[in-house]
RNA sequence: GGAGGGGUGGCAGAGAGGUCUAAUGCACCGCACUUGAAAUGCGGCGUGGGGCAACCCACCGUGAGUUCGAAUCUCACCCCCUCCGCCA
């Protein structure tokens, strides 16, 4: 949500923003229904303010006849004043409706494009690595070693259902110990397990409703099945009013992930790529309310990332992304993709973006900075999610007998150097 | 799932249809007294919106309703606590 007045005061900024996303809104009816509203609010505010009066003179008031008067006089305000705040409710809905669709404002680094093939490059890390036998893809790989089991999984879970078993577990379970060790080492961040079974306001707060509703696992009591732990983890603080000596917050939040992948059935069916059910360790920030802080803490955030694949050895590219790419409370995203053999081609693994305070005006997370509140800014990008890695890891690291080479860091974990070798 | 109790400013806590512009205490800030501190005294001390300003409006968990008038009465919902049942 941007403010209305920042809205009002920058219509051209906002609306070159929206169109740089490829997202329409009206923002002519906003100003003009705002208009309205604040024209409804003087006389409301008027009519109350007569009222307040009435109720203090009627309350000294002996004679009964002048009693009456007021009285006679205040059931008439009551109803014009019924009918303002009526049509007051009525030009609301409209009115939120449309501020919700306001989009932030993208970065002025931020590409022009229609679509994630327009996102750019702006770093690529390791060498792609040359095989001189026809690669496997980690849906066969993982196969041939009893590492998953997708017919049992469709059998249980349905579509897009998977069992992880043997070294597969193992090699999942590896990565998240992994995970968990360097940010246990790393300064600032709150390890937190959070909530995916989360209700409908910090969906809305940090941007997700109304907007994805198809894109949401929703249960019978209303609540939503979170895509990720950035959903607890922002309204963690919601309503809330912090400090600026606390300042920057860093969670270093896990929880299980549920995605319908409404709009993506034909894609990624095979293996452990898409799937609805999987596990994350999300990076949220919370940070003093001003762009340099943003930038520095999205760079933070992306290298964090980054320091885990090189860990791993994992080729990987860093692409901003384009306007079209970018949610609607994003300012800037960067996707980090690794190098998938079996397609060859980058696919991502981490997803890092800032919001400046988009989400922290819906879900009101304020700081004190002085004599003044603000809105905190916030960011976030993943850690690790699994299993997808595990995909990228067996890809690159398969060997001409079909075995795969277990990454130096997780042998420790995974208590082998080889998977699919008989030693 | 059943029964009961409760949600009021940063905190504690009164208020039970009309001077609520929400008492009082604690905490906090300023001033006075003091060598300094404590204690004491005086003053200040929420958020959002509107207005050049004086000032006005809204907010007592949320939303509807009753009333000339609602923190206060009615209904629904949310959350917290206690007990019983079930349960990892």
């Amino acid at each position: 949500m941007l403010d209305i007045k920042f809205i009002r005061e920058n219509k051209d900024i906002v609306a070159a923003g929206a169109k740089k996303k490829r997202i329409e809104v009206d923002l002519d009816r906003l100003v003009e229904l705002d208009d309205k509203r604040r024209e409804l609010q003087a006389s409301i505010d008027g009519k109350r303010a007569e009222q307040n009066n009435a109720s203090i003179a009627i309350t000294g008031e002996k004679d009964p006849a002048k009693k009456k008067e007021i009285i006679a006089r205040m059931q008439e305000l009551k109803e014009t004043l019924r009918l303002e705040e009526e049509s007051m409710q009525e030009l609301l809905k409209e009115w939120r409706s449309l501020m919700v669709q306001v989009p932030n404002v993208p970065d002025i680094s931020v590409p022009e494009g229609e679509s994630d093939a327009d996102n750019k490059e702006v770093r690529q890390w390791g060498d792609i690595p040359k095989f001189d036998f026809p690669v496997k893809s980690h849906s066969e790989l993982l196969l041939m070693h009893d590492m998953a089991d997708y017919e049992r999984g469709a059998k249980v879970a349905g579509f897009r259902g998977y069992f992880l078993k043997n070294d597969g577990a193992r090699l999942s379970w590896a990565l998240e110990r992994f995970v968990i060790e360097r940010f246990m080492n790393r300064d600032g961040f709150t390890p937190m397990i959070v909530p995916s079974l989360v209700r409908r306001e910090p969906f809305v707060g940090t941007g997700y409703l109304p907007q994805s509703e198809e894109d949401l696992y929703k249960t019978q009591d209303g609540d939503y099945l979170a895509g990720t732990a950035e959903v607890a983890a922002m309204g963690y603080h919601m309503d809330e009013t912090l400090e600026k000596k606390d300042l920057p917050l860093k969670f270093f939040a896990f929880s299980p992930c549920f995605r319908r992948e409404a709009g993506s059935h034909g894609k990624d069916t095979k293996g452990i790529f898409r799937i609805h059910e999987f596990l994350k360790f999300e990076q949220v920030v919370l940070c003093e309310a001003n762009h340099e802080e943003s930038v520095k803490y999205h760079e933070e955030l992306t290298a964090n990332a980054e320091a885990l694949l090189q860990e791993l050895k994992l080729p990987y590219h860093v692409v901003i992304n384009c306007g079209a790419d970018l949610g609607l409370g994003q300012v800037k995203k960067y996707d980090i993709e690794a190098w998938m053999p079996s397609e060859e081609k980058y696919r991502e693994t981490h997803s890092s973006s800032y919001f400046h305070d988009f989400q922290t005006r819906r879900l009101n997370i304020r700081y004190r900075d002085g004599e003044t509140l603000r809105y905190v800014h916030s960011l976030n990008n993943t850690a690790l999610a699994t299993p997808r890695i595990v995909t990228q890891i067996v890809e690159n690291y398969q060997n001409k007998d079909g075995s795969i080479t277990v990454p130096e860091v997780l042998r420790g974990y995974v208590g082998k150097d080889t998977i699919g070798k008989s030693n």
